[in-house]
DNA sequence: ATAACTTTTGGTAAAAATGACATTAAGTAA
DNA sequence: TTACTTAATGTCATTTTTACCAAAAGTTAT
């Protein structure tokens, strides 16, 4: 727990290591709770989803919360956030990117926890999130609808939305949430809804095909009531040629 | 220090808060030491500097670090940051971001140390670092000589030089690197240096000055052997309005 | 089979942004 | 006054972006 009478005098320490650091007692600097909080997006009906928990303990039971964890004393941060996600949700081998750190001091009732936000996307249809032990249950909300979330959650999410943002417009993320296979009014639709915007949709055709990113597959789509569309997908060996070259992506 | 026998499952622990958390010892997992490491750039004479310690102590001893310190348990982090830049150089209320947390398990040699890096710009003339305690010294070097550091603090110093070309791009930060008075020409240079490019005179002035964010004064250079050139200053009430207004700075 | 309909797909022309370069202006130094 | 240096402005060809049109290709209803 965070010691609330300590100031930074108490230790009556001048310099970090003004001795060798072995033989002094730092117990006092060693008492942080480290956390790791996931913000996990998906795309369904054309809608941005957000995975929550239903918090099924104190503090803040029967809230809406990220999918977090303290992490292990001997385990790396990054790992931690991949576990977290899996015992979570069963989801494995995703991948995340960190957003921010959130240090205040009274930022979560049972201690001094750092957090650390990470965000990550997902297609849906492709990971079915059950609950665990320690949550009544995970489910996906619409973006819109998301309600005010337990510990300082809500600033995570807005940080997190924000970089996704960035992501979505300077690097080829988007592809992450959609099927291995997609039209191209798939991928416009996707765009439309992450960036709020309109595009005109020959001329984003144009632009998509232009950076040769996409395969065209020899499928097109079924089921739908009027031409179906050819598909594409993602050319993920010809990314990497690209990046190599200094190519850098832009919406 | 970190328990390094100890595993994710010694805890016993299933759920974060399946009890009421206040009734269980969750001692194991406040064990950590928490830090901040500043990656601070300033320019003069046309070069990008970094800010850099000689560390006087155990561990790393003699070798070139980034300025840090551990966080107190009561003490918020972005604060900290702000704390070691001033213990250490003097420098107050500075402009600070954050960039990555650095969480691997031996990161520190001296216990479970997860650090964040804080990346920040400074126009050199108007701070000049001193020498505390726990440091040799504070050096201004330059970017192409800085050599390996201490810790992990070449990768931090890597993500923050990258972070920053990201911001100078996107967001005119580049100003708080010059005097308050300027010549287009400086800012021009200070972009070739931030960025390793060229730009044509011409088309540099129209593409700035069409963005309205700089305010001609009716002042030109002093002391140059030439014709000399109007200083500008900084618009930044009408960033803010444009930014209110949904517009983007790019460069 | 054909017509009506819907969406894909390929194209074109105007407008806007970019980039290369030339010219003029305004100061300093001899 | 002249030479010199850099600032500042202007022009023009090229490329990129945008708006919009029309043909093509499938589906569904008749």
């Amino acid at each position: 727990m965070a010691d609330n009478t300590l100031t930074p005098d108490d230790t009556g320490r001048k310099s970090q290591f003004a001795v060798p650091y072995y033989e002094i007692s730092y117990d006092k600097f060693f008492q942080f709770g480290v956390s790791v909080d996931c913000v996990v997006f998906g795309y369904h009906d054309n809608r941005l989803k957000l995975l929550l928990i239903k918090r099924g303990a104190a503090p803040f039971k029967g809230m809406w919360a990220l999918p977090g964890d303290l992490v292990y004393p001997n385990e790396n941060i990054d790992v931690a956030a991949q576990r977290t996600l899996r015992d979570l949700t069963g989801i494995e081998d995703l991948y995340m990117e960190q957003t921010k750190v959130y240090g205040k001091v009274d930022r979560h009732p049972a201690g001094r926890v750092i957090t650390t936000g990470y965000y990550s996307l997902i297609d849906i249809a492709k990971h079915d999130p059950h609950a665990s032990a320690w949550a009544d249950g995970v489910y996906w909300v619409d973006l819109e609808a998301v309600p005010e979330l337990a510990f300082d959650h809500s600033e995570i999410l807005k940080d997190a939305l924000q970089l996704l943002q960035q992501r979505v417009r300077h690097q080829p993320v988007g592809f992450e949430l959609l099927p291995e296979k997609f039209a191209l009014a798939d991928l416009q639709a996707l765009y439309e809804a992450l960036l709020n915007e309109k595009y005109d949709k020959a001329n984003f055709r144009k632009r998509i095909l232009s950076m040769n990113l996409l395969l065209s597959l020899k499928e097109n789509q079924k089921d739908v009531p009027h031409r179906p569309a050819r598909l594409y997908k993602f050319d993920t060996q010809r990314y990497d040629e690209l990046i190599a070259k200094g190519f850098s992506f832009e919406l």
